[in-house]
DNA sequence: AGTTCATGCAATATATATTTTACATAATGT
DNA sequence: ACATTATGTAAAATATATATTGCATGAACT
């Protein structure tokens, strides 16, 4: 599913995806690619995005479906 | 780094390794190299393993290094 | 209309997570 | 002493995240 969180949180920090893609050291593409939900990030790349973006782990990737 | 948090809590439900391992459907190294901080696991097998022991990925993988 | 900017989206290549199999060890019970 | 249980660990194989390059598109601007 797409990561709307993270999109709004990046856009909210008014960065592009190259911005972020630089701070964290992935590619755009990444960025691109967790943003539409194509991918499965690795839990380093998460937290690195979260820091980046001045949240958590529970406020950028995490779904409460029961 | 080690994970400590998440052995914790798996010991808190009495679970083994391989019991984890099972329910999130993962071998049981997976689960005991993850543990041992040696890598660095996927987003969706993270949130896999919070569920397993009602947890949030706040609770078990967030690092407040500054 | 043309240009720049931000993003979407492929194909192929590379790095790395995960599996599989197997053996070692420490702890516990008989 | 022996067997069993839970875990640590390692090598090779496989699956998948990520990089790289390149092209397409829609929005904003001149």
């Amino acid at each position: 599913m797409k990561n709307i969180k993270m999109k709004i949180a990046r856009i909210e920090r008014d960065m592009k995806q190259e911005d972020l893609a630089q701070v964290v050291g992935v590619t755009r593409q990444t960025i691109g690619l967790i943003e539409a939900g194509k991918y499965n990030p690795s839990l380093k790349l998460c937290i690195a995005i979260c820091k980046a973006l001045g949240k958590t782990l529970d406020e950028l990737f995490w779904e409460e479906t029961p």
